[in-house]
DNA sequence: GCGATCAGAT
DNA sequence: CACATCTGATCGC
Protein backbone atom coordinates (compact mmCIF):
# COMPACT_ATOMS: atom_id res chain seq x y z
CA UNK A 1 0.00 0.00 0.00
CA UNK A 2 1.03 3.63 -0.65
CA UNK A 3 2.93 5.33 1.87
CA UNK A 4 0.75 8.04 3.64
CA UNK A 5 -2.56 6.53 3.29
CA UNK A 6 -3.51 4.55 6.43
CA UNK A 7 -1.42 4.24 9.72
CA UNK A 8 -2.27 1.40 12.45
CA UNK A 9 -1.31 2.08 15.89
CA UNK A 10 1.06 4.92 15.03
CA UNK A 11 0.54 8.83 15.70
CA UNK A 12 2.46 10.86 13.69
CA UNK A 13 1.22 13.49 11.71
CA UNK A 14 1.35 12.21 7.75
CA UNK A 15 -1.50 9.91 7.16
CA UNK A 16 -4.91 10.57 5.96
CA UNK A 17 -6.67 7.56 8.48
CA UNK A 18 -5.65 6.26 11.87
CA UNK A 19 -5.96 2.78 13.00
CA UNK A 20 -6.28 1.83 16.66
CA UNK A 21 -5.78 -2.11 16.97
CA UNK A 22 -6.24 -1.36 21.07
CA UNK A 23 -5.72 0.58 24.18
CA UNK A 24 -2.52 -0.37 25.54
CA UNK A 25 0.40 2.04 26.17
CA UNK A 26 2.97 0.25 23.83
CA UNK A 27 0.15 0.96 20.67
CA UNK A 28 -0.76 4.74 21.84
CA UNK A 29 2.78 6.57 22.33
CA UNK A 30 1.98 9.61 20.89
CA UNK A 31 -1.23 9.36 20.75
CA UNK A 32 -3.17 12.27 23.33
CA UNK A 33 -5.79 13.94 24.26
CA UNK A 34 -4.95 16.91 22.38
CA UNK A 35 -4.30 14.82 19.20
CA UNK A 36 -5.56 15.58 15.90
CA UNK A 37 -3.51 14.35 13.12
CA UNK A 38 -6.73 12.88 11.08
CA UNK A 39 -9.95 10.69 11.60
CA UNK A 40 -9.47 7.74 13.83
CA UNK A 41 -10.67 4.17 13.66
CA UNK A 42 -11.51 1.57 15.73
CA UNK A 43 -13.51 -0.49 17.77
CA UNK A 44 -16.95 -0.17 19.38
CA UNK A 45 -15.35 -0.94 22.76
CA UNK A 46 -12.36 0.63 22.26
CA UNK A 47 -14.75 3.97 21.45
CA UNK A 48 -16.82 3.86 24.79
CA UNK A 49 -12.74 3.04 26.64
CA UNK A 50 -11.28 6.23 24.83
CA UNK A 51 -12.27 8.65 27.01
CA UNK A 52 -10.92 6.99 30.26
CA UNK A 53 -7.44 6.75 28.52
CA UNK A 54 -7.78 9.98 26.57
CA UNK A 55 -10.17 12.59 28.71
CA UNK A 56 -10.88 15.69 26.80
CA UNK A 57 -10.03 13.99 22.89
CA UNK A 58 -12.26 15.27 20.77
CA UNK A 59 -14.36 12.74 19.63
CA UNK A 60 -15.92 13.95 16.63
CA UNK A 61 -12.58 12.63 14.83
CA UNK A 62 -13.61 8.77 16.03
CA UNK A 63 -14.89 6.66 13.21
CA UNK A 64 -16.03 3.18 14.58
CA UNK A 65 -16.08 0.02 12.84
CA UNK A 66 -17.77 -2.85 13.70
CA UNK A 67 -16.22 -6.00 14.19
CA UNK A 68 -16.36 -8.26 11.20
CA UNK A 69 -18.03 -6.17 8.83
CA UNK A 70 -16.16 -4.42 5.79
CA UNK A 71 -16.62 -0.53 5.37
CA UNK A 72 -14.96 1.19 2.16
CA UNK A 73 -13.03 4.05 3.09
CA UNK A 74 -11.96 6.66 0.21
CA UNK A 75 -8.66 8.63 0.71
CA UNK A 76 -7.19 10.47 -1.80
CA UNK A 77 -3.20 9.45 -3.47
CA UNK A 78 -0.50 12.45 -3.81
CA UNK A 79 1.41 10.28 -6.75
CA UNK A 80 -1.44 9.49 -8.85
CA UNK A 81 -3.58 12.70 -8.09
CA UNK A 82 -6.64 10.05 -7.73
CA UNK A 83 -9.26 8.40 -5.23
CA UNK A 84 -7.93 5.52 -3.91
CA UNK A 85 -10.62 3.18 -2.63
CA UNK A 86 -9.64 1.07 0.72
CA UNK A 87 -11.49 -1.87 2.15
CA UNK A 88 -10.86 -2.22 5.65
CA UNK A 89 -12.52 -5.33 8.21
CA UNK A 90 -11.42 -4.90 11.74
CA UNK A 91 -11.27 -9.28 13.18
CA UNK A 92 -11.68 -9.71 16.73
CA UNK A 93 -8.62 -10.02 18.18
CA UNK A 94 -9.36 -12.08 21.28
CA UNK A 95 -6.65 -10.04 23.12
CA UNK A 96 -8.26 -6.84 25.33
CA UNK A 97 -11.57 -5.23 25.66
CA UNK A 98 -11.96 -3.59 22.25
CA UNK A 99 -8.71 -5.27 20.49
CA UNK A 100 -9.30 -6.12 16.57
CA UNK A 101 -6.59 -7.16 13.38
CA UNK A 102 -7.16 -4.62 10.87
CA UNK A 103 -7.24 -6.71 7.19
CA UNK A 104 -7.10 -4.01 4.53
CA UNK A 105 -7.83 -4.70 0.65
CA UNK A 106 -7.90 -2.88 -2.02
CA UNK A 107 -5.47 -2.34 -5.12
CA UNK A 108 -2.44 -3.15 -3.44
CA UNK A 109 -3.54 -6.40 -2.76
CA UNK A 110 -4.07 -7.52 1.32
CA UNK A 111 -2.40 -6.18 4.48
CA UNK A 112 -3.49 -7.87 7.56
CA UNK A 113 -2.26 -6.21 10.80
CA UNK A 114 -2.91 -8.35 13.92
CA UNK A 115 -1.91 -5.59 16.45
CA UNK A 116 -1.63 -8.07 19.91
CA UNK A 117 -3.98 -11.20 19.36
CA UNK A 118 -4.71 -14.39 21.16
CA UNK A 119 -5.43 -17.28 18.68
CA UNK A 120 -6.77 -20.02 21.48
CA UNK A 121 -7.85 -23.16 19.72
CA UNK A 122 -11.82 -23.70 20.63
CA UNK A 123 -12.02 -20.65 21.91
CA UNK A 124 -15.82 -19.50 19.57
CA UNK A 125 -14.23 -16.01 19.40
CA UNK A 126 -11.83 -17.32 17.75
CA UNK A 127 -13.55 -19.39 15.71
CA UNK A 128 -16.00 -16.93 14.16
CA UNK A 129 -12.87 -14.69 13.75
CA UNK A 130 -11.61 -17.21 11.21
CA UNK A 131 -14.48 -17.26 9.20
CA UNK A 132 -14.42 -13.85 9.00
CA UNK A 133 -11.44 -13.68 7.99
CA UNK A 134 -11.64 -16.87 5.43
CA UNK A 135 -14.92 -15.30 3.50
CA UNK A 136 -13.10 -11.74 3.08
CA UNK A 137 -10.19 -13.19 2.34
CA UNK A 138 -12.21 -15.90 -0.23
CA UNK A 139 -9.81 -18.11 -1.02
CA UNK A 140 -6.62 -15.75 -1.42
CA UNK A 141 -3.66 -15.75 0.15
CA UNK A 142 -2.88 -12.19 2.65
CA UNK A 143 -0.28 -10.16 0.51
CA UNK A 144 1.31 -8.63 3.69
CA UNK A 145 0.93 -9.98 7.14
CA UNK A 146 2.25 -7.59 10.30
CA UNK A 147 2.22 -10.11 13.23
CA UNK A 148 2.08 -9.89 16.90
CA UNK A 149 5.43 -12.07 17.34
CA UNK A 150 5.50 -11.13 21.05
CA UNK A 151 5.61 -15.30 21.99
CA UNK A 152 6.49 -16.82 18.42
CA UNK A 153 9.27 -18.95 20.09
CA UNK A 154 8.78 -22.82 20.43
CA UNK A 155 9.29 -22.33 24.24
CA UNK A 156 6.26 -20.49 24.64
CA UNK A 157 3.38 -23.11 25.10
CA UNK A 158 0.21 -22.58 27.11
CA UNK A 159 -2.98 -23.56 27.86
CA UNK A 160 -5.99 -21.54 27.17
CA UNK A 161 -7.74 -18.88 29.55
CA UNK A 162 -10.18 -20.52 30.76
CA UNK A 163 -8.29 -23.56 31.87
CA UNK A 164 -5.88 -21.19 33.71
CA UNK A 165 -8.75 -19.21 34.90
CA UNK A 166 -10.32 -22.43 36.39
CA UNK A 167 -6.57 -23.47 37.73
CA UNK A 168 -6.64 -19.73 39.54
CA UNK A 169 -10.14 -20.23 40.94
CA UNK A 170 -9.12 -23.90 42.48
CA UNK A 171 -5.58 -22.13 43.91
CA UNK A 172 -7.33 -19.64 45.53
CA UNK A 173 -10.45 -22.37 46.82
CA UNK A 174 -7.30 -24.01 48.26
CA UNK A 175 -6.06 -21.03 50.20
CA UNK A 176 -9.09 -20.17 52.10
CA UNK A 177 -7.62 -18.30 55.00
CA UNK A 178 -5.71 -15.73 52.55
CA UNK A 179 -5.96 -12.76 51.18
CA UNK A 180 -5.27 -12.82 47.69
CA UNK A 181 -4.24 -9.89 45.13
CA UNK A 182 -3.77 -10.19 41.38
CA UNK A 183 -1.41 -8.68 39.36
CA UNK A 184 -2.90 -6.53 36.36
CA UNK A 185 -3.05 -4.19 33.67
CA UNK A 186 -5.18 -0.80 32.79
CA UNK A 187 -7.49 -2.87 30.37
CA UNK A 188 -7.36 -6.67 30.32
CA UNK A 189 -7.45 -10.49 32.18
CA UNK A 190 -10.99 -8.58 32.81
CA UNK A 191 -12.69 -12.61 32.06
CA UNK A 192 -10.26 -13.78 34.47
CA UNK A 193 -11.40 -11.70 37.44
CA UNK A 194 -14.99 -12.44 35.74
CA UNK A 195 -14.82 -15.94 36.26
CA UNK A 196 -13.37 -15.73 39.70
CA UNK A 197 -16.12 -13.59 40.74
CA UNK A 198 -18.89 -16.05 39.65
CA UNK A 199 -17.39 -18.81 40.53
CA UNK A 200 -16.27 -18.24 43.83
CA UNK A 201 -19.53 -15.81 44.09
CA UNK A 202 -17.34 -12.53 45.43
CA UNK A 203 -16.30 -9.45 44.68
CA UNK A 204 -13.41 -8.47 43.58
CA UNK A 205 -11.47 -5.02 44.47
CA UNK A 206 -9.91 -2.86 41.78
CA UNK A 207 -8.61 0.40 42.22
CA UNK A 208 -11.12 3.49 41.21
CA UNK A 209 -9.92 4.46 38.09
CA UNK A 210 -10.56 0.62 37.07
CA UNK A 211 -13.76 0.24 38.36
CA UNK A 212 -14.96 3.40 35.95
CA UNK A 213 -13.16 1.12 33.09
CA UNK A 214 -15.61 -1.93 34.03
CA UNK A 215 -18.56 0.04 34.59
CA UNK A 216 -17.50 1.55 31.33
CA UNK A 217 -17.40 -2.11 30.17
CA UNK A 218 -20.95 -2.86 31.36
CA UNK A 219 -19.27 -5.17 34.26
CA UNK A 220 -21.37 -3.68 37.37
CA UNK A 221 -22.10 -5.97 40.01
CA UNK A 222 -18.35 -8.22 40.03
CA UNK A 223 -16.22 -5.36 41.21
CA UNK A 224 -15.97 -2.78 44.10
CA UNK A 225 -13.44 -0.11 45.77
CA UNK A 226 -14.46 -0.83 48.97
CA UNK A 227 -12.07 -3.18 50.38
CA UNK A 228 -14.05 -4.18 53.13
CA UNK A 229 -16.17 -6.19 51.08
CA UNK A 230 -14.01 -9.12 49.55
CA UNK A 231 -10.87 -10.80 50.14
CA UNK A 232 -9.44 -11.05 46.66
CA UNK A 233 -8.17 -7.72 44.81
CA UNK A 234 -7.18 -6.79 41.98
CA UNK A 235 -3.77 -4.21 41.80
CA UNK A 236 -1.42 -2.39 39.25
CA UNK A 237 1.05 -5.09 38.52
CA UNK A 238 3.75 -2.38 38.33
CA UNK A 239 2.68 -1.58 42.50
CA UNK A 240 3.79 -4.69 43.55
CA UNK A 241 6.32 -6.87 44.20
CA UNK A 242 7.74 -9.58 46.71
CA UNK A 243 8.66 -7.00 49.01
CA UNK A 244 5.08 -5.89 48.72
CA UNK A 245 3.50 -8.93 49.51
CA UNK A 246 6.32 -9.66 52.83
CA UNK A 247 5.15 -6.47 54.11
CA UNK A 248 1.09 -6.98 53.73
CA UNK A 249 2.19 -10.95 55.34
CA UNK A 250 3.47 -8.64 58.41
CA UNK A 251 -0.47 -7.83 59.18
CA UNK A 252 -1.71 -10.69 57.26
CA UNK A 253 -1.49 -13.74 55.03
CA UNK A 254 -1.40 -12.96 51.60
CA UNK A 255 -0.63 -14.96 48.15
CA UNK A 256 0.14 -13.11 45.17
CA UNK A 257 -0.98 -13.97 41.56
CA UNK A 258 1.11 -12.70 38.49
CA UNK A 259 -1.43 -14.22 35.25
CA UNK A 260 1.39 -13.56 32.46
CA UNK A 261 2.99 -15.67 29.45
CA UNK A 262 6.29 -15.10 30.80
CA UNK A 263 8.18 -18.12 31.71
CA UNK A 264 11.00 -16.79 31.90
CA UNK A 265 13.51 -18.87 34.72
CA UNK A 266 10.89 -21.22 34.97
CA UNK A 267 13.67 -23.76 33.53
CA UNK A 268 11.70 -24.58 30.51
CA UNK A 269 13.97 -21.37 28.71
CA UNK A 270 17.46 -22.16 28.47
CA UNK A 271 18.09 -25.85 26.79
CA UNK A 272 15.14 -26.90 24.75
CA UNK A 273 14.72 -24.13 22.57
CA UNK A 274 16.78 -26.33 19.62
CA UNK A 275 15.10 -29.79 20.37
CA UNK A 276 11.22 -28.70 20.27
CA UNK A 277 10.20 -29.91 16.94
CA UNK A 278 8.82 -27.76 14.61
CA UNK A 279 6.66 -29.97 12.07
CA UNK A 280 3.96 -31.08 14.31
CA UNK A 281 0.92 -29.08 14.20
CA UNK A 282 -0.36 -29.75 17.73
CA UNK A 283 1.93 -27.67 20.26
CA UNK A 284 3.20 -30.58 21.72
CA UNK A 285 5.23 -29.56 24.91
CA UNK A 286 8.39 -31.86 24.64
CA UNK A 287 9.68 -29.46 27.60
CA UNK A 288 7.56 -29.65 30.68
CA UNK A 289 9.73 -32.39 32.39
CA UNK A 290 10.80 -29.20 34.85
CA UNK A 291 10.51 -30.01 38.55
CA UNK A 292 8.41 -27.17 39.30
CA UNK A 293 5.39 -29.81 39.92
CA UNK A 294 6.58 -30.60 43.53
CA UNK A 295 6.80 -26.95 45.08
CA UNK A 296 2.95 -27.12 44.66
CA UNK A 297 0.38 -28.89 46.23
CA UNK A 298 -1.38 -29.22 43.03
CA UNK A 299 -2.31 -32.14 41.34
CA UNK A 300 -1.61 -31.68 37.76
CA UNK A 301 -4.40 -32.29 35.52
CA UNK A 302 -5.11 -33.31 31.79
CA UNK A 303 -7.10 -31.33 29.47
CA UNK A 304 -6.65 -32.28 25.88
CA UNK A 305 -3.29 -33.95 25.86
CA UNK A 306 -1.95 -30.32 27.16
CA UNK A 307 -0.49 -30.98 30.77
CA UNK A 308 -2.06 -28.25 33.14
CA UNK A 309 1.22 -26.88 35.43
CA UNK A 310 1.26 -26.66 38.83
CA UNK A 311 1.56 -22.20 38.74
CA UNK A 312 5.10 -21.59 39.36
CA UNK A 313 6.47 -20.41 42.67
CA UNK A 314 7.97 -17.15 42.26
CA UNK A 315 8.84 -16.87 45.54
CA UNK A 316 7.25 -16.84 49.21
CA UNK A 317 3.90 -15.37 48.17
CA UNK A 318 3.81 -14.75 44.74
CA UNK A 319 2.91 -17.32 42.09
CA UNK A 320 2.64 -17.18 38.60
CA UNK A 321 -0.14 -18.31 36.04
CA UNK A 322 0.14 -18.42 31.79
CA UNK A 323 -2.31 -16.84 31.35
CA UNK A 324 -1.73 -15.22 28.19
CA UNK A 325 -3.17 -12.46 26.18
CA UNK A 326 -0.61 -13.12 23.37
CA UNK A 327 -0.86 -15.31 21.26
CA UNK A 328 1.75 -19.10 22.13
CA UNK A 329 3.83 -20.57 19.61
CA UNK A 330 1.21 -23.14 18.07
CA UNK A 331 -1.58 -20.97 18.07
CA UNK A 332 0.80 -18.19 15.94
CA UNK A 333 1.43 -22.01 13.68
CA UNK A 334 -2.30 -22.41 13.57
CA UNK A 335 -2.84 -18.58 12.35
CA UNK A 336 -0.20 -18.34 9.48
CA UNK A 337 -1.84 -21.59 8.54
CA UNK A 338 -5.07 -19.64 8.17
CA UNK A 339 -3.70 -16.60 6.56
CA UNK A 340 -0.74 -18.16 4.73
CA UNK A 341 1.03 -14.59 4.31
CA UNK A 342 3.24 -13.78 1.13
CA UNK A 343 5.49 -11.91 3.05
CA UNK A 344 5.92 -11.16 7.26
CA UNK A 345 6.78 -7.43 7.77
CA UNK A 346 8.16 -6.14 10.87
CA UNK A 347 5.74 -4.44 12.75
CA UNK A 348 5.75 -0.52 12.28
CA UNK A 349 5.62 -0.43 16.15
CA UNK A 350 8.99 0.29 17.82
CA UNK A 351 8.92 -3.33 19.10
CA UNK A 352 11.89 -5.26 18.52
CA UNK A 353 11.89 -8.51 15.84
CA UNK A 354 13.81 -11.44 18.01
CA UNK A 355 12.67 -14.13 16.95
CA UNK A 356 10.90 -14.37 12.97
CA UNK A 357 7.86 -16.61 12.68
CA UNK A 358 9.84 -17.54 9.02
CA UNK A 359 11.78 -19.56 11.27
CA UNK A 360 9.73 -21.92 12.27
CA UNK A 361 7.47 -22.08 9.87
CA UNK A 362 8.24 -22.88 5.78
CA UNK A 363 5.13 -22.76 4.23
CA UNK A 364 5.74 -18.94 2.73
CA UNK A 365 8.23 -16.69 1.31
CA UNK A 366 9.55 -13.78 3.77
CA UNK A 367 11.01 -11.03 2.21
CA UNK A 368 13.16 -10.34 5.54
CA UNK A 369 13.37 -13.65 7.21
CA UNK A 370 17.32 -12.93 8.03
CA UNK A 371 16.57 -11.85 11.41
CA UNK A 372 17.75 -13.80 13.63
CA UNK A 373 17.82 -11.85 16.61
CA UNK A 374 18.86 -8.84 18.48
CA UNK A 375 21.83 -7.41 18.87
CA UNK A 376 23.05 -8.59 22.32
CA UNK A 377 26.50 -7.55 24.09
C1' DG B 1 4.29 23.89 30.78
C1' DC B 2 3.94 20.51 27.52
C1' DG B 3 4.93 16.37 24.93
C1' DA B 4 8.52 13.13 23.68
C1' DT B 5 11.95 10.16 25.25
C1' DC B 6 14.52 7.53 28.57
C1' DA B 7 15.44 4.90 32.81
C1' DG B 8 13.72 1.96 35.97
C1' DA B 9 10.37 -1.24 37.95
C1' DT B 10 7.67 -5.28 37.99
C1' DC C 1 18.08 -12.18 32.74
C1' DA C 2 14.85 -12.63 29.16
C1' DC C 3 8.77 -9.76 27.98
C1' DA C 4 4.96 -6.36 27.99
C1' DT C 5 3.50 -2.68 30.19
C1' DC C 6 3.59 0.97 33.16
C1' DT C 7 5.39 5.19 36.00
C1' DG C 8 8.22 8.94 36.82
C1' DA C 9 12.34 11.70 35.69
C1' DT C 10 14.47 14.29 32.33
C1' DC C 11 15.20 16.53 27.95
C1' DG C 12 13.90 19.93 24.43
C1' DC C 13 11.01 23.41 22.86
Amino acid sequence: MEKGLVAVDRWVKGSQAYFLTHLHADHTSNLSSRWAHGPLFCSPISARLFPAFFPGFDSSLIRVLEVGVTRSITLFSKSSRSEVRILVTPIDANHCPGGVMYLFRGDFGSVLHTGDFRWESGNERVQLAKETLLSVLGGERVDFLYLDNTYCHPIFSFPPREDVAQQVVDFIKQHPNDEIIIAIDNLGKEDLLVHISRTLDIKIWVWPERLQKMHMLGLNDIFTSDTSLTRVRAVPRYSFSSETLDGLNVMCPTIGILPSGIIWGSSATQNDVESVGLSESKGHSSEQTTDSRKRSADGSLKLDGNEIKPPWKYDEYLYAFPYSDHSCFSEIQEFLKVVLPKNVCDMVSSRSVDIHPCHHFDNFNCEKCTISGRETT
